[in-house]
DNA sequence: TTCCGGTACG
DNA sequence: CGTACCGGAA
């Protein structure tokens, strides 16, 4: 029996199938429904080092490297192997084609116009889970405040913070840091171009990994985000969910396969540009309802356009519907300062700091004995001020806040805080929908997002004044501080 | 109101 | 491998 290699994929010398030429199977029915994981037909089993197997070990093309396995030539084998072929060509096609179309169609982003690791490092965090308009403007002012790896190491964690907040997910910023820490002290600085290196820094996953490795570093390493990977679904036809195990793993190796091709390519900075393409018309053309098929540049060789599949790929997952949250919280004023906590190390939002207050089964109006029994505090004048409604996760949560004027704290047990100025409240890092009541109070026209907030610029937080009106359970009550008319709270 | 999504962690 | 984390856009 005649033994043939079955060549490795992607990339390689290309492949020959002895006795067959390029054109005989021209019209072959190629497989386009999607996962083409199905094992060659032709054999059962396989050998390789000198271990016999049942399966082939190829999942959609033959993946395995140097491995051995009988030929039968002109037979179904072959035809695997071409179909094996024309996939590799077409794939070439398509990297071709998004090399070509990237440097006219990309948008001109800050982080695309250098090749700082550092920059696109902090760039890919930011757009995990956040669309590049929102992230633009945080990044400007990032690369501003925190220039270098050693000044993000350097910095306090509440001022990494505050520079994130309104991005969500703050574990990044907090990774990130601990991250540049890492690379000071491993890496002298200097971010690594190793994707093992990489993958071992906090925050950092095979995406973000395989994306500075290939943008920054222009190596051939893969990538896949929710844009690729609805790209690649659709390119390639992919019905089954994307979640499934099986399906990620073959979107990952097309995602190869792709930055493969274009690692051939004279092109420069191929790699980079690859991935940065894929991501691009996932952003631009390929979106996830009305993509813009017409100026498609893979419009031809996309299987689910073919199919008229693109409305029903990729997979929608199916998420249980949202359950109601309200949380009561308190604006308590006390002579120019408000009551603030922060967070502990451990749960939602750890560390940052939020007015107090407590989570309800339903909206009620909280009197002022709600607020003594679950704050331990007295307050008169309480009135609603804001409303805010967000959605995390599977819950909607609307945050009712209420303004009050602080009197005394009546229990010991009640939970410390921290009496701040409206100065020092703008430094202190917020959730969003804390920080969008704390602008009730600083002045709605002042935004805590980048574009907006300049006077808030070389604060240092966490480092406030010293705390100001003990919440003592001696009962003596501070004198009421004169009512300050806010903006925002309605008349009456 | 619904949909979208990388990484860490259990 | 399922779940928690967040905010924004359609």
């Amino acid at each position: 029996m005649r033994r043939q290699r079955c060549f490795p994929l992607p990339g390689g010398e290309g492949l020959r199938v002895r006795g067959t030429g390029a054109n005989e199977y021209e019209g072959f029915p190629l497989s386009n429904s999607g996962l083409t994981d199905a094992p060659c037909p032709a054999f059962t089993h396989w050998k390789h080092r000198g271990t016999t197997y049942k399966q082939p070990p190829c999942a959609g093309f033959c993946a395995g490297q140097n491995i051995e396995f009988p030929s039968l030539p002109g037979g179904n084998h072959s035809r695997y192997l071409m179909r094996v072929m024309r996939q590799r060509r077409k794939i070439a096609v398509m990297a071709g084609n998004l090399l070509e179309w990237f440097p006219v169609h990309a948008r001109s982003l800050p982080w695309r116009r250098t090749r700082d690791p550092y920059a696109i490092w902090v760039s890919e965090i930011m757009l995990q889970q956040t669309q590049v308009k929102t992230a633009t403007p945080y990044w400007k002012r990032w690369m501003r405040e925190l220039p270098t790896v050693a000044a993000l190491a350097a910095a306090p964690e509440q001022r990494v913070l505050k520079l994130w907040q309104g991005l969500g997910y703050y574990t990044r910023a907090r990774n990130l840091r601990r991250a540049a820490q890492l690379v000071v002290a491993r890496h002298g600085g200097i971010i690594p171009d190793r994707l093992d290196d990489l993958l071992a820094l906090p925050g950092v996953g095979r995406y973000t990994a395989g994306a500075v490795a290939s943008i920054a570093f222009n190596q051939p390493a893969a990538i896949l985000d929710g844009n690729v990977t609805r790209v690649l679904a659709r390119l390639f036809g992919i019905t089954r969910s994307p979640r499934e195990a099986a399906v990620n793993r073959r979107l990952w190796e097309l995602a190869a396969a792709m930055v493969g091709a274009a690692a051939e390519s004279k092109a420069p900075r191929a790699c980079s540009r690859l991935n940065q393409a894929l991501m691009e018309l996932g952003a631009l053309v390929c979106l996830p309802r009305q993509p813009k098929c017409d100026s498609c540049p893979l419009r031809q060789p996309c299987a689910a356009r073919r199919k008229g599949l693109v409305g029903e790929i990729p997979a929608a997952r199916l998420r249980p519907s949202a359950e109601r949250r309200y949380h009561e919280v308190f604006v308590l004023e006390n002579n120019g300062r408000f009551l603030m906590r922060q967070n502990p190390d451990a749960g939602v939002n750890r560390r940052l700091w939020q007015f107090p207050g407590y989570e309800s089964q339903a909206a009620h109006r909280p009197t002022p004995a709600d607020l003594l029994g679950r704050l331990g505090i007295v307050a008169a004048r309480l009135e609603p001020l804001k409303t805010v409604r967000h959605q995390i996760m599977r819950y909607a949560i609307e945050t009712r806040a209420h303004r009050a004027e602080f009197q005394r704290q009546e229990h010991s047990w009640a939970k410390p805080g921290r009496w701040v100025s409206l100065k020092e409240l703008a430094a202190l890092p917020l959730p969003s929908a804390h920080q969008k009541i704390a602008q009730m109070l600083t002045g709605g026209a002042q935004s805590e997002t980048p574009s907006g907030a300049s006077r808030l610029r070389r604060r240092r937080p966490g480092r406030a004044a010293p705390i100001p009106p003990p919440p003592s359970g001696s009962g003596s009550c501070p004198s009421p501080a004169p009512r300050r008319r806010v903006r925002g709270v309605p008349g009456g």
